[in-house]
DNA sequence: CGCATCATGTTATGTTATAACACACAACGT
DNA sequence: ACGTTGTGTGTTATAACATAACATGATGCG
């Protein structure tokens, strides 16, 4: 994961981000609360890492971060922390990438679908809507039960100027 | 990749396998000649075997069948023989799985869609028809090179049946 | 021939992920 | 208090996936 892994925008666009970091946490804690699961100090706080990053991580970026507080160091620390917050909804796995990032879109359930710039590795998410394929899934007997939609490409920045 | 890689069915309907083999095999060679690209032995009998197999291959998988045969020993030859035929669209990557399928639309070009059963492990493709997602992206100003689009969930003949 | 291009062979290593077992601790019924 | 169960953590070891880098051979071309 030799990435350059410190990008900012939520999407492509700049937000308050101290802001976006403390209620996403308020909000995984309440939810925890609800279900009757535990928001533990590791999981909480690689949560937080996600949040404050930003960015798409790869589990042992997130485990180094992890180490360097004393909360873990070894592989199945990071990947149960990881696992847990999938599970629960805080946290996608962008396969193209093998890595995790924290869901823009905590507010409510949903399928994910993310844009991923191949020049600067920003990540946007968007939520998935129920298009053509779920039908003809639907037709052929397919029962679909989790999607995996990912785009990759450039984004509005990276994409080269048109001369005036 | 220890699943039980060795279905039949191209989607979920049986079919002329032999058939659809050699045909595949004979529009690939085609196309290099077109393309002034070389399909070598090595790459020629990857994609044989994915075609014979008919179901997504770890890389290692592939690679075991190719030392067999005497066609190449170390990863790095599987990897670039897969490298090539991806590239050249007779393969696609099943990113869910780190596995690898031979294109079951060789035809034409496309950005696939799968299918993928959790239970026989059975992968279906289907061509990806743009939707609601490429637009949107359109909209924020994402350009988009590639998709990825990989359903989970259950096969027809692996879902529960309902008492009659 | 000298040189570039493409493909292959090989070594070594890097990166991602999980199995399996040991331990701590809280909740519960007896 | 005691054993039991469930859940989370700590740790060892290893599995599974992937590529960098360099050497060798074959082909085509000026
Ligand atoms: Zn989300
Ligand atoms: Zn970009
Ligand atoms: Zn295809
Ligand atoms: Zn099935």
């Amino acid at each position: 994961m030799m990435r350059k892994m410190s990008s900012y925008p939520i999407g492509f666009t700049a937000h308050d981000h101290a802001q976006c970091v403390k209620s996403a946490l308020a909000a995984a804690q309440a939810v925890c609360a609800n279900r009757g699961v535990q928001l533990t100090p590791v999981r909480l706080r690689t949560l937080e890492i996600l949040l404050e990053e930003h960015a798409a991580m790869g589990a042992y970026d997130v485990l180094a971060r992890l180490n360097a507080e004393g909360l873990g160091s070894k592989p199945p620390v990071a990947y149960r922390a990881l696992g847990f917050l999938v599970d629960q909804g805080f946290v996608h796995r962008i396969e193209q990438l093998n890595a995790f990032i924290a869901c823009a879109h905590p507010e409510d359930a949903h399928s994910p679908a993310f844009m991923i710039c191949r020049s600067c590795g920003t990540v946007a998410e968007a939520k998935a809507q129920s298009g053509k394929f779920a039908q003809s899934a639907a037709q052929t007997g397919f029962q679909i039960e989790q999607t995996v939609i990912e785009a990759e490409g450039l984004c509005p920045s990276c994409q080269p100027q048109v001369q005036s």
